[in-house]
DNA sequence: CACCAGGCAAGTA
DNA sequence: TACTTGCATGGT
């Protein structure tokens, strides 16, 4: 069995079993991308509550996010945690959108996916979850995204042995299956799900479903 | 009470 | 290069 065969059955058994999970959650391209920052180190719940907070206050917008004192921006997010930090990182890449790219999202998709990439992570406060989250959630861009729990799922089942560096890890999946927005949307967040379900901690996760239903791999 | 959550940057050795 | 620390709220 090669590893794109692997990867790929159990792509198939986390969804017959959870379903889609039709992520990103958020209405606009620009709702994904705040939520990306936002959830840095973060619980969602916690983002939740400071997204909607900004839709109550006409937020959700480049011009508005523009405009707003970074004060009044910090309020609104509160409850998202590290709040001085993210209204800092809100405020830089809605300065690069409002003044490099004509406030307008529509005109990212005009570049390549390694040139945004480039792009984003020269923002600072972007680091490469949230760039890849933007790509593939927010600009529909074939990018695989790694997170904790991607590393505590390879780990827990002994899928790659590699050092756990982020750009490893991401090509461990993107050379192995292919380059498809749908499935790297959907592996993404159903193993998030999974983790969130089965795996807490490294290194056992033995009533996993995947151990169940696979045998243990 | 401690520990964690859909990270990142800056500082240290 | 590889590790440590600060950032901050809300839930368990």
């Amino acid at each position: 069995m090669t590893t794109r065969q692997k990867l790929l059955s159990i792509f198939q058994v986390l969804l017959s079993s959870f379903g889609k999970r039709n992520w990103w959650p958020g209405e606009t391209e620009l709702e994904i991308i705040v939520g990306a920052i936002l959830t840095q180190n973060t619980s969602w719940k916690n983002v939740e509550r400071a997204i909607n907070n900004m839709k109550a206050h006409g937020m959700l917008s480049v011009d508005a996010l523009q405009s707003i004192p970074i004060e009044e921006l910090e309020k609104i997010i509160r409850p998202s945690g590290f709040y001085r930090q993210k209204s800092a990182r809100l405020k830089k890449i809605i300065n690069v959108l409002h003044d490099d790219y004509d406030r307008s999202i529509d005109n990212l998709k005009h570049y390549d996916t390694h040139y945004l990439r480039k792009l984003l992570l020269s923002i600072n406060g972007i680091g490469p979850e949230t760039a890849d989250s933007i790509l593939l959630y927010a600009l529909n861009r074939p990018i695989f995204v790694v997170d904790a729990y991607t590393k505590r799922f390879i780990k827990n089942h002994g899928l790659y042995n590699g050092n756990g560096n982020y750009d490893d890890v991401q090509q461990y999946f993107m050379t192995n299956l292919p380059l498809n927005v749908y499935l790297f949307n959907e592996f993404h967040a159903l193993i998030v799900l999974l983790c969130q379900t089965y795996c807490k901690k490294i290194p056992e996760c033995s009533s996993c479903i995947l151990n169940r239903k696979m045998g243990g791999l």
